[in-house]
DNA sequence: TGCATAGTTTCGCAATTGCGTAATTAGTTT
DNA sequence: AAACTAATTACGCAATTGCGAAACTATGCA
């Protein structure tokens, strides 16, 4: 059933309706980091970046590889950044009205 | 800011975080209709979906035109179903443990 | 004017979410 | 073993969300 089916593509698309769970998905772009990493580069406590990694993994949208002390967080598939690339074409489709805010940038 | 950037991804995705929402979307794939037949389509009760097309309005995903009695909503931007269908494709990547659920569809 | 139809809005409530603080686990080092 | 580090988990709380029931608005028609 199509009812199903957009259960759980809203499902899906819950794990990146949140501003820092798509923060860390930036940061994975381009290679694999620890927790400390993330927490560091991104400005925000641990125990927060920890769980909405935990809600990424969950969706399985990032791997954890753990290394001594120390826990890699990897993307697994970069198809998840054409999404994140098709919602800033949309912005610019003048689909959101953010122009005024987004010129802030 | 990437940070405010963030926050306006999340947003929009945020609209597209809810299985009803997504499936009045996918009604408005091929034409537009009205509130009373997306309700008989899908349903549900009309004050629902009313209220989330006005969520989705409220984010500029669709457009209502008011004729009559009768007021019809249209998706504004078809690159929206791009996203709906990347998202399917990243099902299909197994990038989502949906499959043993999917199978049951 | 009165009534029916289409749609929105309001209200109340249960459920979920995000995040900070504190406590806890697991691995390393000495 | 004790101490340190990295990370997760638990807990509490404020804020948001979804939705049903009822009330309200607006248009069309007799």
């Amino acid at each position: 059933m199509a009812e199903k089916l957009a259960k759980f593509k809203a499902e899906f698309f819950k794990a990146l309706a949140n501003p820092l769970r798509i923060r860390i998905l930036d940061q994975l772009r381009e290679q694999e980091l620890t927790v400390s990493e993330i927490t560091e580069r991104l400005e925000v406590e641990m125990p927060n970046v920890s769980q909405q990694l935990a809600v990424l993994k969950s969706k399985n949208l990032v791997a954890a590889r753990k290394q001594g002390n120390n826990i890699y967080y990897s993307c697994i598939d970069p198809t998840v950044f054409r999404l994140l690339d098709v919602a800033k074409e949309i912005f610019n489709n003048h689909l959101i009205d953010v122009q005024e805010t987004l010129k802030q940038l």
